[in-house]
This record gives structure tokens, sequence and C-alpha cells, in this order.
RNA sequence: GUGCCUUUAGCUCAAUCGGCAGAGCGCCUGUCUGUGGAACAGGAGGUUGCGGGAUCGUGCCCCGCAAGGCACCCCA
């Protein structure tokens, strides 16, 4: 250090630096999800990681106290997004002209909330987003939940289940067994627990939010209901015939559920459970959610629909439906079930050489570049071979071009697969189909 | 924002009742000026998370802070 204080070098609360490995990973993740989100049409868009406070505020509901929010230079009252569904309403509100509808966007960028961490839980976390604005149509919430199982599918899930339940029914349920209408929040989060607390633990959750009783067990006697989709809906409209809207969700979940196996969700994927009511305010349809059981982290994604947040900003309503993957979530799967290769090193060859080849041994780096090889020309020719091949290895580069004086004057290179340690002594001008022949993929 | 648990070498962990901070692995050097992983020999590496307090004396006791984890809240 020269001179001064010496700073301490640390970073912040549930904020992260993502070295090499872990990029790699992230990087090969994101990779399949944006083919899955191209494959069905879905546009790239990215937006701002700053917005007006008033942008972001007013649909995320007690989510809110979560929001980082800070006064900027000039004054302006403004925040890092919590997600990147309310960036997506600003934009369809802005660019109304400039996009066609129904609009398919995708956005894969960080969001930030001040929650406090755990396993899979961060400040600064990536979301995966797949949206449709501008479809009413349950094919757009079909095609949502289609996009995400087959990312998920993509990236190796070995287990995976896709909720599906529906908030104004979740609503009408509530209003048939006497849950006033001002409570259906408080409803949604209690029922929203059934698998976490139990029956008993729902009902006395209620019960605290001055729902009575009686009613509680009533929501939890219709909500609870397991079976095929088609005989589940058909027995709630028996239920709900008197209660008004009940009609329109449960048509609208039943289109939902026929739609589901053309758009080629296989039918062990996804289930109608009437318990799912997701905490984000704005949603007004379908809701989704993706859980895992091993790891324990819960959800891996979530998606819904949400008519009236772009109106929020428009002044008329625009239907929008989406869906959200949590990439730190899936990478812990992805891990603890080692369902991608987890390279340490974007290298796929280290070049080898002495003091008198540099300039042989940095021409053929350049020559392995332009054949598309990703090539790491050894900086230390000082060093002995020994020296520069255990480097390589330990870095986890597969193979090793040694660059020697005796080769060089018959026109050859030694190539070294550095895993199994067999070696070979090949022409000059068959470096790279050797190579080719040498490295996986 | 709340409660509980944890924090000792790069990593995993040990250290008796409060009494000289250690091991394994890893790392570096050498055996070895052109062939890594092995073996052998040697070596470096510590403000015991940070700050304060009590004590003749603390890694160990007390207080505060920070970070990680678990649960709540909420959610990806």
């Amino acid at each position: 250090m020269a001179g001064g204080t010496q700073r301490t070098a640390r970073v912040l609360k549930g904020f992260r630096d993502y070295l090499p490995e872990q990029m790699i990973l992230r990087g090969r993740i994101i990779r399949r999800f944006r083919e899955v989100f191209e494959r069905h049409g879905f546009e790239p868009l990215d937006t701002p990681t700053i917005e007006y406070l008033e942008v972001l505020t007013g649909k995320a509901g007690e989510n809110e106290k979560l929001m980082y929010r800070f006064t900027d230079h000039g004054g302006r009252e403004v925040g890092l997004r919590y997600d990147l569904t309310v960036p997506l309403a600003r934009v369809v509100a802005m660019h109304q002209n400039d996009l066609a509808f129904p609009f398919k966007r995708y956005h894969i960028a960080p969001v930030w909330r001040a929650d406090n961490p755990q396993r899979g839980r961060f400040r600064e976390f990536w979301q995966c987003d797949a949206d449709i604005a501008g479809s009413a149509s349950m094919l757009a919430d079909a095609e949502v939940v289609a996009v995400m199982a087959e990312a998920l599918a993509a990236v190796g899930l070995p287990e995976f289940t896709i909720r599906i339940s529906h908030r104004r029914l979740l609503e009408c349920i509530g209003l048939a067994a006497g849950v006033p209408a001002e409570r259906a929040s408080s409803l949604y989060r209690a029922v929203d627990k059934l698998d976490k607390i139990g029956r008993d633990g729902v009902v006395r959750e209620m019960v605290a939010y001055e729902i009575p009783e009686a009613s509680a067990r009533r929501v939890l006697d219709l909500v609870a209901a397991t079976g095929a989709p088609e005989s589940l809906l058909a027995a709630l409209a028996y239920e709900l015939s008197e209660v008004q809207g009940s009609e329109e969700a449960l048509s609208e979940l039943s289109e939902l559920f026929a739609a589901l196996p053309a758009f080629g969700v296989p039918e062990d994927r996804y289930l109608l459970d009437l318990a799912l009511a997701r905490g984000l305010d704005y949603y007004t349809g379908p809701v989704f959610e993706a859980t895992v059981t091993e790891p324990k982290i819960g959800s891996v994604g979530g998606a819904g629909r949400y008519d009236d947040l772009v109106g929020g900003f428009l002044g008329r309503p625009v239907p929008a439906t989406g869906m959200s993957l949590g990439l730190e979530r899936i990478v812990e799967v992805v891990q603890e079930h080692g369902l991608l290769p987890a390279d340490r090193t974007v290298a796929q060859v280290a070049v080898a050489i002495f003091p008198a080849t540099v300039a042989a041994g940095a021409r053929l780096a350049s020559e392995m570049r332009a054949a598309g090889f990703n090539v790491d020309l050894s900086l230390q020719p000082n060093r002995s071979v020994g020296d520069q091949l255990k480097l390589a290895g330990r870095q986890g580069i597969p193979a090793a071009i040694i660059v020697g004086e005796s080769e060089i004057a018959e026109g050859r290179v030694s190539l070294k697969d550095l895993r199994s340690g067999d070696q070979e002594t090949v022409p000059r001008d068959k470096v790279a189909a050797a190579l080719r022949r040498l490295l996986p993929g």
C-alpha cells in the first residue's frame, strides 16, 4: 500500500462476488433460458436498474419495505428495481406506439430486495422473466406456463411442479365462505402457508386477521381438495354458483388446463392447487409457482396474470401475464444435483513455450484462436514446462500444446491431454483437427 | 425488521477447568535448465470476524457491531 490508511475489503450483506467458476455456470443456465425464450418468440429487453420511486411503488404492497430507495444527486426520489414486471409495465405504457401487441419480451437482469439473506436468498439476485402484454387470452397464460416448464427442463431439473391457482377464484371462495372482500389479502397470505403450517395453523392465522373460524374452515375445505382439475373445477362451480365473478374465474382455469397439453406441458409437471395465492398484490387472475423439494429452497419461479398493472401508468387497461425464474435458486438446484458441468475455466487449450519458441508459440496460439478454440498462451517461458503444465492442469484446462525447439524443427508440436496424460506429436497443420478430436463437445 | 445458532491458517476442523494457537489437505521451494498430478525433504502462512470490558492471564467469560446460516416476515 502506498501510504494512507488501508481500507477493509468487504461486500455488503446479501451481495456477492461471482468468481469465474460461478460465472461459467450462471452463463450456461442463462444461455439455456434465453434459447427457450427466443424459441417461443420472446424478444429481449433491458431497462434501467434505477427508476423513479413513484414508478416502483404502489403495486408491491407490503413488499415496499424491502425496496432500496434513496435520493439521487439531483434530489429525485428513486429506487432500485424490485422486480422486472413493474419496469415492463412502464415500458409498455411509454412505448406502446413502438411495440406490436401482444408484446412478448424476456428480461434477464438483477433486482434488489433488502431481505434477510439465507440459502438461495440474496439482496441482489437475478430474475429471468418472460411476459406477454396485450393479450387477455388464456392461451397467453398457457404459453407462459409452457415456457416456464421448458426452461426448467432445459437446465435439467429432475423434479419440479408448477402449481396453478387463480386469484379471483380464491377471492370467490372466500366470499362464499363468508370472508369479507377487504380481508382478501389476509386470506391469500394465510392460505398460502397451508403446506407449511397445516390446516390448524392456517385457521389460527385467519382468525387472527378477524376472519370467523367457521369461514376459515369452509375456505380450507374448498381449497385443500385435490384431484383432476376438471372435476375440482366442476365441484367448485356447484359450490360457488351464487358468487358473482366465479363463473369467469372458473372458465379461465378450465381454458388454461385445456390448453396446457397442446402446448406440450407434460401432465406430471403441473397441478391445480387453490391453496397457492402468491404475495404480490398486482396479480389479478391465474397465478403459478414452480417448486422443487431438493434442496429445500421452496419456489424457483413465480408467475401470474396482472391485468391492471399497465393501466396504472396508461389510464387504459392492458392485460398481461408472465413468469419469473429465480436464477440463484436454480443455480442451487443445479449444483446440488450436479445437473450441468462445473468447469473452472473457459480455456480449452494451454500453450507451453520455451524462451526460444515464444514467437512460434504465440503464432500457433493465434491460429488456434482463429480456428475457434479458447487458447491460454503461457506468459512464463522461463518457467519449466513442468510448471507450465502444472499450472494449466490446476486451472482445469483439458489440453496443452507444447511448442518446443525440437518439434518446431520438424514442423510438429506435442499435444497433451491433461486429463489422461496421453501425449502425441502432430504436424503443425493438423493441430486444429487433433484438438477437435480431443476436446469434448 | 425480529429470534436462535455459527465465525480459529487458503479449505475442513482441533485446542481439557481461563494457562506457550495446532493437525490434515492445499500452497511455496528443492530433488527435476524439455513434460503437471506421485514420493521424499524443507518452508511460508494467524490482530482466533471487528471493537470494547472483566481477569495476574482469554480462542474460551461479559457487552456491542459485522458477516454466514436457520426460522419468522416475505419471496426468486
